[in-house]
DNA sequence: CGTATTTGACCCGCGC
DNA sequence: GCGCGGGTCAAATACG
């Protein structure tokens, strides 16, 4: 009854009042990156209903079924780090059910559990982004985000500036590349569901290499050195090759 | 005992 | 203005 209600709203209201802790949720407008992960039901290694293992942990926090599609959406936050506000949604594709369709939003703010990325050679000031004021680690200036969306000439360095700096070298070169999408791509995708398909995209610990749709020019081979000259990305890509190539497949638009 | 996961409820944004 | 759907939080439960 009311008392019920009351009573929970009350306990809510304390941290209702204040919205901008909550983050509260902008449905457009949301940096995100879909990737489709074909799932090897015969392989074992992975549930056929968990998430694909990445480099960082994530710790679900919801789950809801979704219009349209039988499967369930999972809601998944990094757990990596505690002020990382890179999240990620898991769900199934309706059509076919060995893919998972996965989506991120926002980056890492923090280096990967095994990639001690310190030495990337970048800025000295975005090396360490831990070292900095929670306040910085937090990308949650609504409005820088929204207005970082619409240009995409010179937006590379400033959005760089506050979300790609998360933690792979390679991230930068991709990020231009792709330079995320939002509501259309998430629109296309749903309606390309069943069609031969779609996807790809980028994931802020990535794999630019796998990318044959992206990297048009002899870039690719540019940063891939690059990666190679990494001490860490050496035994990094080494690792995602491995790993991803086995477990993520990227689906092209044939 | 601590941490992660699960489930239900609430709120907000968007579309009609 | 109302309704629908999606997204997040918080409490409870399960597992390690």
């Amino acid at each position: 009854m009311d008392g019920s209600h009351s009573s929970r709203w009350d306990s809510k209201i304390s941290k209702e009042l204040k919205p901008e802790t909550r983050a509260f949720k902008r449905r457009k407008v949301v940096q995100k990156s879909v990737v489709t992960v074909k799932i090897e039901a015969n392989d074992g290694k992975h549930k056929s209903e968990g998430p694909p293992s990445d480099c960082w942990s994530w710790r679900k926090y919801g789950q809801k079924p979704i219009k349209g599609s039988p499967y369930p959406r999972g809601y998944y936050r990094c757990s990596t780090s505690k002020g990382c506000s890179a999240k990620k949604q898991v769900e199934r594709c309706r059509t076919d059910a060995s893919m998972l369709i996965i989506t991120y939003t926002c980056s890492h703010n923090h280096p990967g559990p095994d990639v001690p990325t310190t030495n990337l050679g970048q800025s000295p000031n975005e090396t360490e982004p831990e070292t900095k004021s929670p306040d910085n680690l937090l990308p949650t200036d609504p409005k820088q985000e929204q207005e970082q969306q619409p240009p995409m000439t010179s937006d590379e360095d400033a959005s760089e500036d506050h979300f790609h700096y998360s933690q792979s070298p390679f991230n930068s070169s991709q990020d231009i590349i792709i330079n995320q999408e939002e509501n259309p791509f998430t629109e296309n995708l749903e309606n390309t569901y069943d069609s031969p398909t779609v996807l790809f995209d980028e994931e802020p610990l990535s794999y630019p290499h796998l990318m044959t749709f992206s990297t048009p020019k002899s870039e690719e081979n540019d940063f891939y050195d690059e990666l190679e000259e990494l001490p860490t990305s050496s035994s990094f890509t080494s690792f995602m090759r491995s790993n991803f190539f086995d477990e993520r497949i990227l689906v092209h638009p044939s």
